[in-house]
DNA sequence: TAAAAAATTTAGACTTATCTAAATTATGAA
DNA sequence: TTCATAATTTAGATAAGTCTAAATTTTTTA
């Protein structure tokens, strides 16, 4: 098994990994908030373990099993926020940190039984997708609402910034997961867009905010 | 908050405490697997956080305030295992060390929605009484059937021992939580018992299993 | 293409939690 | 009551994970 702060190295990777082929000392001390030489010194330990692949200066990636292990500690992430909000009825902007540290729970049998108890939900509060027990999920194909048009239109189905205020805000503005929307105007100046619900209710929302709702067509 | 190994530490000395005023060094080490030399060293720490009495070579209590943290440990610990059990239906004898990583996880909300999500169970698997969410529970009154007499009878309501070789042996036997038995004999020799179940059925258990399998009357 | 700046690594230190071996204190049997 | 033994503590190491400050390498910019 590995440590704690192994796994969340790992996982960070993962994500980062997502923007670039070669992910940054940086980049990860900042992701974990450490500082660059703590994450040298992990960097040398996971390559040891060959979890990673690394030379000096020039970043690194997840080797396969390193990759592995990440994939299987977001399983768990994401099936314990599902199992927060649809069973002990959090809100989706309360659960992350309680998932941070639930992730490192080890027993795959148990989080196999959690998955088949909840019914083998496919995505996390957030729309994020939960892999399967051998590691396997669709890359979601959602992309942020600013890159529609007038009069495109499609489902809420994803977030990409998972903070608690824009959580928060969403859920005030009923902008919530499986909410249809569709755009009625983008404002020239400053790129913000206004959108209409089902209710045919509009709702102006900033550039930002744009980016940060995912959607599918 | 305190470390992984503060709460093991305050845990086990609260376990031990049932017997003795006073818990040694070596009782500790024994409990925990480790070295007394590494326990003293825990004790300094732990009685410097006033969570202990500790007096060189004279034992160590807890504190209100280890006890208050011992006794939400124990909470958590019972509950998990309430839901592996119950929810998640994995056998009594396989949940304990899953709970004891589960144990640590700190949110206090959590665990008060577990608890309501259960409908607020008063006894873990093994009968062990489950404290509130202000750390209150009844002291369980169960004894040993080795201390029954011949025609005494009473329900199964608790293990002593919490290895999986004796659940396992138990379940075997059908010897679980709630079944009525009577004692129809008790061999001079060696102290073994013969029990009647309700289904008329006898069984013969050895002293040791008997010292094991707590009644209420 | 040679500085300057930025990124990364190394050196040395600290904390937590362990360990072994040695020293000290307590205990209990003669 | 004394002394051998058992229990406990201290001394000195080690490993994981982190930090600051200094050194090194890479990248950018002029
Ligand atoms: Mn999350
Ligand atoms: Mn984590
Ligand atoms: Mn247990
Ligand atoms: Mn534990």
């Amino acid at each position: 098994m590995n440590t704690l702060a192994e796994e969340n190295y790992l996982k960070s990777i993962y994500h980062l990994s997502i923007n670039a082929e070669n992910v940054s000392t940086n980049q990860i001390a900042a992701s974990l908030n450490t500082k660059a030489s703590s994450v040298t010194d992990m960097l040398k330990k996971l390559a040891d373990k060959a979890l990673i692949n690394y030379t000096k200066y020039q970043g690194v990636s997840l080797t396969s099993s390193g990759e592995k292990i990440a994939v299987n500690i977001i399983r768990k992430h994401r099936l314990w926020e599902y199992f927060l909000v649809e069973k002990l009825k959090f809100k989706w902007d309360q659960v992350h940190d309680m998932a941070e540290e639930m992730e490192h729970i080890s027993s795959a049998e148990l989080i196999d039984r959690l998955d088949e108890f909840m019914d083998y939900p496919q995505h996390d509060p957030h729309g994020e997708p939960i892999p399967d027990c051998n590691g396997r999920f669709k890359a979601s194909e959602l992309k942020p609402i600013s890159t529609l048009s007038v009069h495109d239109s499609g489902t809420i189905s994803g977030v990409r910034d998972h903070s608690s205020s824009f959580l928060q805000y969403l859920e005030k503005q009923q902008l919530t997961l499986g909410k249809k929307i569709s755009i009625m105007e983008i404002v020239e100046f400053d790129h913000s867009m206004i959108i209409q619900m089902e209710n045919k209710k509009e709702i102006h929302i900033s550039r930002e905010a744009a980016n940060n709702l995912l959607i599918a067509l």
